[in-house]
DNA sequence: CAGGATCCTTAGCGATACTG
DNA sequence: CAGTATCGCTAAGGATCCTG
């Protein structure tokens, strides 16, 4: 059953918050800013959200206009599902919460055990990055949670897509928390191949040029 | 008894949420972008909220450093009181807010009867204001709630400070919501003014040159 | 009177189990 | 896989009462 409680305030941040204001909506949105996903795939990348109300989020944020349902894509294995994708409103938030997440960066950490999905992560190498004109380019095919991605890193700055490149000059298979030290700390990635945390195959450079696109900058994601 | 639970994730959004993520943190700090506030005003501005929540709130937000107690400036008639003010890190919030805001203007109206504060109106009057470099300037002191303001628009630009002018072309005694109205139509002026909603002492076309400076925007606050 | 604290009720949340 | 159903818990909502 939908959430349906109102702040009854005319302000346009309370009637925001009347929308995406529930607890773990604005999360719901998070994951589906860089690619729509499933049911499923949001579950596992909110395993502290309890599957009703992911549910209820879902609809609320369906009724409201900020997510659609739509079939899934061919190419996936799965035919007869669904995906959830924001709609252009949706994406308007895009800069709110990444405007959020910068200033979460700066708050205590969460109490451990943490979750951390690979959206959060990507999202977070995205805004991280710095640029800088002289950094060699570099397209790596990443592999993270079963879910692949195309990370571009250009001048400084990376761009993530969803989905295979067609061309990449290295492929990265982690997950998202060794992801996420391997960015605080690239030179930590020796170790992580060695205990199968992380392995490449290609251009290992190309991954180290993106790994350190982001370092010296404040940690954690 | 303050709220204590987490998203459990590490992201940044999620970690900004376990700060400002519950029910009514962000509109108090929206009260707060403004001027400091005491319990009291915040409770006037805020209705809907129950002050035990309302206490909840304010010691979770200063202990996270977000908000902080200081004594009440001397100037005021109570003295042995206290006013909640943000803190840098509070501050920091501000763009945030009025994006979210921004994005919730085109959000469904909330059921009647809706609050709606002065400190939201004038939020909304700054940000909706239309910069034109052949606008006149105009200070007006504008008396809402029983507290002053000090409203100055130059150039179309509309920046609002707490506190009595120092010198105004004129003087604006109304309330939040006639305020709202007469922003969506100025020419509503000479019915709230002739019944006893609005009230003008000074240069009308001051008032005037700033109800229009952000006319001709999307309505609604 | 400002600034809460206490008490009670309700509704949203969290966890687990279950179904098409 | 994609949700529903159920249930105990806890935060929110509302009123009242206390304390300097």
């Amino acid at each position: 059953m939908p959430t349906s409680r109102s702040y009854r305030d005319s302000c346009g941040i309370a009637r925001a918050l009347d929308v995406i204001g529930e607890r773990w909506a604005m999360l719901v949105v998070r994951e589906l800013l860089l690619t729509p996903q499933r049911f499923s795939e949001l579950r596992h990348s909110l395993p502290n959200v309890s599957s009703n109300v992911l549910a209820d989020r879902l609809r609320e944020l369906e009724n409201n206009g900020v997510v659609r349902r739509t079939p899934a894509p061919a190419q996936t294995q799965a035919q007869g599902s669904q995906v959830y994708e924001l709609t252009e409103r949706g994406r308007q938030l895009e800069p709110i919460l990444l405007a959020l997440g910068e200033w979460g960066v700066e708050a205590p950490e969460p109490p451990a055990p943490a979750a951390l999905s690979a959206t959060s992560v990507l999202i977070f190498l995205q805004g991280a990055a710095r640029p800088d004109p002289a950094a060699p380019a570099a397209t790596c095919r990443l592999e993270l949670d079963g879910r692949v991605w195309t990370v571009r890193s250009e001048s400084g700055r990376v761009q993530v897509a969803a989905g295979e490149p067609t061309t990449a000059d290295a492929s990265l298979r982690t997950d998202p928390k060794t992801l996420s030290s391997l960015l605080v700390d690239p030179s930590s990635f020796a170790a992580a191949s060695a205990d199968g945390r992380a392995a490449v195959v290609g251009d290992r450079s190309a991954v180290d040029r993106l790994l350190r696109s982001v370092t010296s900058t404040t940690a954690h994601n």
